[in-house]
DNA sequence: TCCTTCTATTGACATAGATCAAGGTATCAT
DNA sequence: ATGATACCTTGATCTATGTCAATAGAAGGA
């Protein structure tokens, strides 16, 4: 990505339409841009923010990648999404102010910052703006019923081959290759995510690999057979339902 | 309940704190109520809407109790939650103006059905109104988080503990026994939103009656030991977490 | 009241995935 | 380059929960 990303404001942000921008007027997206903060990067296991932060702000991705989660009292973790570019983060904390997971990013990354007090303020003034919010909003609860439905009644299999045709779909959205990507994630974020351990995670790569369905080499990811790895979900969810992730 | 419930409007209604009025000025709240239409009563296994509808409205649990799920091309179902009164369902189809999810009603419930079109406009003009919305979305990410955790992460046991403690802490803030309640899901609906099978559910919760923990007759659960209740959770989940299922 | 059907419980057994343990490979700072 | 550290893979074993099967209890209709 350019180095200067963060210096790219909403109207020429190549984002504009996966974000909050789409479906506004022009001149809408000038008055959105003015309200947005540019900040400056954000590196590797960096927090953006964690959770119990007041937090007044949405986050939207400008570059990179981040890891949200959820902790306990232990100590222990669950990863509750991965965030790319174009996507909302912080929509959590609109229920109190205060954010209810942290967020890290897995990459040196870019966001832009959303004051949500000019936010709402803009909302009833543009009524598009609005009924995009509505939208996201729907998208997030949405995609966190389709991670419901993966983490409750899913095999290890059937998991492995839904995160990664989902990755696979994200990265097309953004114009990248639909098949071969790069994990930004480790594979123990990976396990978390999906309610599994590393070990079986891994495996599983091991045999998709064997079977020739995808090459892993570490981190690089390579989908060989789209067809099959569809199949291995199939049984268990209709197309319109791979959207998800975040 | 009473048999009048579906003609109370939103003024006099005993729910208004929980539900969308809350925070509302006594002429914000009237104002709210010219737009809500009250609906025949809705019977046991009778559907509010079935996934894929095109849905133009919300809905608010005025009495009685509803349980969402996704079903895949096998018919094979996915329990998303329960609703119970205050509550508001339908905001899953935000997105495309579509819903994603069936509910189906528990019991003989009713509903108060608000039109989307017109309540974006109301929004618009009440800033509280609006926020209010925010906060609901937002509760409902955070409660769908919840399930998340719940689901990659625990035991039966826990999940059992989680889903009991969670039913009556919304119980109890409707007004109702916190110890005491008669559960208006069936053992499959139970095993199908945490992610187990009946026979599990039902091994639990004679395991957790042996303990002398609660006592279960059917349908109805008696909690005898909040506090080995709240034991089981614990070493997984912050107090605060447990406000969830919806 | 009896019969049917739906719902819940209980037991015996099988298995997917967790856990434990070891070794390999990449990355990074010195 | 070299060593230290983090990350990933593989194998052996264990266990929680699923599966299959049988029974029992509720609920509802004739």
């Amino acid at each position: 990505m350019e180095s200067n990303v963060h210096k790219i404001s909403c109207p020429d942000c190549r984002l504009s339409d996966l974000c909050l921008p789409y479906g506004l007027q022009k001149n809408e997206v000038q008055q959105l841009a003015t309200i947005v903060k540019n900040k400056r990067p954000i590196h590797t296991d960096e927090y953006l923010y964690l959770q119990g932060d007041t937090c007044q702000n949405l986050y939207a991705v400008k570059s990179g990648s981040f890891r949200s989660f959820i902790a306990d009292d232990n100590g222990s973790e669950q990863t509750i999404g991965f965030y790319l570019p174009g996507e909302l983060m912080g929509l959590d904390a609109l229920q109190h102010g205060r954010s209810t997971c942290s967020i890290v990013a897995l990459e040196t990354s870019t966001v832009c910052e959303l004051p949500l007090s000019h936010l709402n303020e803009l909302c009833s003034q543009i009524p598009s703006l609005q009924h995009q919010m509505m939208r996201i909003l729907g998208k997030e609860i949405s995609s966190d019923h389709d991670k419901i439905i993966m983490l409750g009644h899913r095999s290890a299999k059937e998991k492995m081959a839904t995160f990664l045709l989902m990755l696979s779909r994200r990265y097309s959205g953004l114009g990248f290759s639909s098949t071969e990507f790069n994990l930004s994630m480790r594979r123990q974020d990976i396990a978390n995510f999906l309610g599994l351990t590393v070990e079986t995670v891994s495996r599983q790569f091991t045999e998709l690999n064997k079977d020739g369905i995808i090459t892993v080499k570490q981190r690089g990811i390579q989908i060989n057979d789209i067809t099959s790895l569809k199949a291995i979900v199939k049984p268990c969810m209709p197309d319109d339902q791979l959207s998800f992730i975040a």
